[in-house]
Parts: C-alpha cells; structure tokens; sequence
DNA sequence: ACAGTCATGTTAACAGCATAAACATTCCGA
DNA sequence: TCGGAATGTTTATGCTGTTAACATGACTGT
C-alpha cells in the first residue's frame, strides 16, 4: 500500500513549512470549503493562509484544477464512508438501503461547497464506471450493495442497473435541490422522500 | 452604429449601442451560455463583445450577480415553455407528466450552463414557494399539473407534495448526474429512468 | 425654447486572481 | 563531497469585478 498523498494527514506540529505543503495545502482546503457554502477557493488565499508564496502549490498542483480534483476525491471517500457508516448503523437490508439513500442527502446538506466541488464540472472522474477498486468509489459500492439488497439476485442486470440510476437520481436531486433552497431542509422531509424510492420493494414504511 | 449582425436580437431593429443595452446584455449572455458547458461569463467579456465599456454594464445590473440573476429567470422561463409545449405534444394524464420530466432531462442536457446557473446558489428566486404567478414559473407549475393527473384529486395534500418533491428531486438528480459525467446520456435511459417514477400511478395508491 | 435633471455612457484606477519565468535554497544520494 | 532534484521566492503579465469622477445626450417642466 503506498502513501496515500491525497489524505488529510495533520501531523501534530512543527508541519510543513519544510514538510509536507501538499498535504497541508488539501487541509486547509477542505477546511475551508467546510465553513463556506459555495466552493470558491483561491490558491492565493490557501497560499497566504499556509505562510507559503502563492506560486508554491505549483510545486505540487499543476493548477487550481489540480488542486480541486484533489479535494474532490477527498470529497467522495467521506460520502462513501459516511453512507457505509450509515448502512452499518441500520443493520442490513432495506433499511440499510435506505439509510444509505438519506446519509447521502444528509452529507450534502452539511458539506454543500464539497458535494458542490466533488460533482461540479466535466473533468470528474466518473465514478459509477470504474472498476470500483480505489478507496474512494465507497458511494457507489453502496449504491450497487444497497440495490442488491432490495432487487432479487437474479433480476435482469438492466431492471439493476436502472434501480441504481434511480436511486442515485433521486438523492442527488434531492440534495442539489435542497442546497438549492427549492426544497426545505427537513430531515422529516429528506426521510420520506428517500423512503418512498428507496423502499419500493416494499413501499411504504412512510405511507402507515 | 454597426449592427451586431451576431448577436440575437430581441428588439426588432435600430438596436443597442444607443438603445437597449440591458436586453443586448441578456441576449448575448444568453448566446454564450449555449457554447459553453460551464457558466464562468464575465462581464468585462459581455462587454467587449459587445462594443461597450467594462463599467457601462453597471447602469443596468447592480453587478455580475445581478446580471446573472436575469439570465438565470431567462433559464427557467425556457424550462418552463420547454415542458409545457412536450406536455401538450403528449396529449394528457400520465403521459404528459412523464413526458414534462423527460423535457426537464433534455432541456437541462441540451442547455448545460444555463441549467446550471439556473439553480446555482441560494441567491436564487425560490420557484416552488413563490405564488406561481409570475411567467417564469411554468416549470413548477407543469410540476403540479403532472401530480395533479396522476394522484387523485382528493390525495391529502401531503402526499401530493412529497410527489412532487419526489418526481422533481429524480429529474433533477438524473439530469445533474448526466451533465457531471455519471450517467449516459441516453434517450433511452432517460426515459425509462423518469417512467419508472412519473408512471407510479400506483406509488402512493399502494399506501392507501 | 430653455434650463436642469437624469439616464447612460466614458476613462482611470484599485485590488484580487491564476499563472509563467527566472532565480535561490535545501536536501539527498552516488 | 558534489551535483542534481525538489521545493520555495521574486517578479511580471494579463485577466477579473468594481468604484469614482467625468462627459454627454435625451427628456421634462416651466
């Protein structure tokens, strides 16, 4: 297993003004991106609150661009751990399923600028096709783990594939529209939205 | 006095340079929009190609937010008209529904950054709470109208609106996750992922 | 018709941004 | 120990949004 550069690895003090300035560099982005709404960052601005020179992350992002990728990949591996979190909570089954579905939309609202960044532009890596090997395709893991455990094994792979698509469809509209401020910030709301999709093996926990 | 031949004019002739400079702004913001995936106008740009000093836009819109306000509302009018004219092609009932989510999913595909800016941010109008008066609120009203044909008229007005949080949220998300690259952007897709939902005729009757 | 006001444009200037080129330093391995 | 690679700095360029001060044209009330 190599050094995983990408993580956010604070070492105590005594850091990175001769340490490690990438990893300090994707810190303090992500610390900053958790205390705005919109993902607006400057590499000047990280620059100058790191005590460094602006044109330093160069050194260790090829541009802006770079820099942001980095912090979306650090984005989707606590989405995906915060919904395998959730499915572990709920035990298995539907319910884990579902718990996945409303810990995504609740990982969103609480991290808007990340979520933002993490599925803003073309330039993403696409997640739902690959291998689903790396550390950070949790979400999808969960996706396609949670659809097995409501569609019968041996449902066509298209019936599957079209769930997956639905389900993520719907979490990620419901998030984005949340953050929108089209929707409310009602976990009630989120609750019964997600179950009414989630849970349409069965339908209906919500409907009694 | 030249006449932009390029740009799309909303006034008939005589045009911009001494004539209507906000709705050459609009108007051409607009054009950009439609060759660009991403929404990063700028006003110095606008400006420019529009023959005008950086500073004059200024007389017209408080800033750049403002201006991208108006071409947001331009956004969801479109949305909107979009949706009625499929729903009317559709005829009525259920069909009609799923064909305004299919149009939501197209218009968003086929007008990426103006989709975009459309629910960028939390500066923007709230569409579902407003009083649907005004003209660019046809997108929620289509929304209604489709719940309205598939739930029964005497639903609680509970269920109808987590419908229509519901339906909204899956064509949102679909479209989102198409635009970042998740998801093909296949007509059939699109279609059978929006049936599955608008078509649930049955969804909400299964509680009752 | 004339004067004044207001809408609309201009130029100049400021601060902030991403990025590139050239230069300096530190560190580490042969 | 020496030389190169890694890392950081200064300086510079050209972009951006925005403000302030100034010009000018058109409309309006008397």
């Amino acid at each position: 297993m190599t050094v995983n550069a990408n993580t956010v690895n604070i070492k105590s003090d005594e850091a990175y003004h001769h340490g490690d300035l990438r990893a300090a560099a994707i810190a303090l982005g992500l610390e900053k991106l958790a205390s705005q709404e919109v993902p607006d960052l400057g590499l000047r601005a990280i620059a100058r609150e790191l005590g460094v020179s602006a044109t330093a992350l160069y050194r260790h992002f090829a541009g802006k661009e770079a820099l942001l990728e980095a912090l979306a990949a650090e984005g989707i591996r606590q989405l995906g751990a915060s919904q395998k979190a959730a499915a572990q909570r709920a035990g298995g089954g539907t319910a884990a399923f579902q718990a996945t579905g409303v810990a995504y939309v609740e990982w969103a609202v609480a991290n808007p600028a990340l979520f933002a960044l993490t599925f803003a532009g073309k330039t993403r890596p696409n997640l739902a096709m690959s291998d689903a090997d790396g550390d950070e395709n949790e979400a999808f893991r969960q996706l396609q783990a949670g659809i097995s455990s409501v569609l019968p094994a041996m449902a066509p792979s298209a019936d599957r594939a079209s769930a997956a698509m639905h389900a993520w469809s719907l979490v990620h509209g419901l998030a984005n529209l949340i953050l929108a401020g089209q929707i409310d910030d009602d976990p009630q709301v989120i609750r019964s939205v997600v179950a009414h999709t989630f849970g349409l093996g069965g339908g209906a926990a919500d409907c009694a």
